[in-house]
DNA sequence: CCATTGCAACGTACCGGTCAGTAACATGAT
DNA sequence: ATCATGTTACTGACCGGTACGTTGCAATGG
């Protein structure tokens, strides 16, 4: 998936004068926008009123706005895997502190008053239809994510490290949600409680 | 001789009450096009048009599109709590079993080709802004389930219940979602499973 | 008996606004 | 001179929503 044109990754922070660059904007504001609002909810018109740039603009650097919020998730991507390596790379070869560092962080996250959940799960609500640019990104992502935490479960020494790593997802996903739908003092504040007593049951056997 | 009232159409408790067949049309098709597409992606003219109504019709007997939207989720809140009740009916005085059963149904669900995960749990998702109508059908349903869960927690007799509660709550959400996102064989299929296992290690506390 | 009336449900046609996307051209910097 | 950008204006489709005329039918009254 990589044309070779398009959008330089936004990190040119070359010193010099640093360009602007108008797609960096756009991609910037998108990124703000379709997180908070959902993708849907947002048009065109919008994001290049606010990044400050026009309309031929965005269409010289994103042939499309499904591929646009496709880029925005996989800048999403990043920042996530990012993320999700600090808490691992806090606990060294201990994967079950690694799980619950990264889930202690995401239960604070959910915790704070404009919490929108994962910018992926929900445009993968948003877009059902498969196919769609930005459904593949989520897809892919997510799946990435199950495998890791299935290796981490056989890490752990689980017996049935597949269950132990499909449990864990489904309590990540379960806290993005729950964090958009019931504000402060929701149920995700306690997904890493929990999945610590799922791991400590999945060991014991 | 002229028994000529089938006046109980449920869509409006309106004394008038008389509504006879496209009101109940356009929500049937609503509720379909909605669930299986989302809200924001289907438009009112082709509601009607698959309904074989016009947009008139479908403006006498809802205020607004949001409105519907709001309707559709109510219908699918009973819907919802009738097949909760099932599974707690089958398994009187037995909490444990009751969410066992509930979960292996919904883990069955998630496993059908054209799983669209929960509308309420979707709703929520497309629309973030609070106070939208459809929002609010949504988050009603939500808490409440919270209510019952932590409830049936406590007659577990779990030390923590509400911690537990919370936790098959993430669990169900979680289920939800990844019906939608992993098609067949994927992490949804283990909800129940994990359920279990999760209220097995809240009980040996 | 039938004609008139009233009324509720319906459809035709349309509103202004917004959607994503584009064509043609101007500007300004390197 | 090139290249990225801005400017303006536009498209056709679609959005949610509505003004207004039409139909069917039941009740009334002579």
């Amino acid at each position: 998936m990589s044309s070779d044109n398009k959008i330089e990754t936004s990190v040119n922070e070359t010193p010099s004068a640093s360009t602007p660059k108008a797609a960096d904007k756009i991609l910037d504001v998108a990124r703000d926008l379709f997180y908070r609002e959902g993708i849907r909810a947002i048009g065109v018109d919008e994001i290049v009123r606010r990044a400050g740039v026009t309309k031929p603009s965005l269409y010289r650097s994103f042939p499309s706005k499904d591929e646009l919020a496709a880029s925005y998730l996989r800048k999403y991507d990043l920042e996530f895997w990012e993320r999700f390596e600090e808490a691992v790379d806090a606990h060294p070869g201990n994967p079950r502190a690694q799980i619950v560092a990264f889930l202690t962080r995401v239960g604070k996250r959910t915790q704070k008053p404009d919490y929108r959940g994962c910018g992926m799960t929900n445009a993968a609500v948003e877009y059902p239809e498969h196919g769609h640019p930005a459904r593949i990104v989520s897809e892919n992502n997510k799946q990435e994510l199950r495998r890791r935490l299935r290796a981490m479960a056989a890490a752990m020494g689980a017996s049935d490290s597949d269950t132990l790593g499909d449990g864990l997802l489904l309590l990540i996903e379960g806290a993005y949600i729950s964090g958009q739908l019931f504000g402060l003092g929701g149920p995700a504040a306690s997904v890493a409680r929990n999945a610590d007593l799922l791991i400590e049951a999945s060991l014991k056997k």
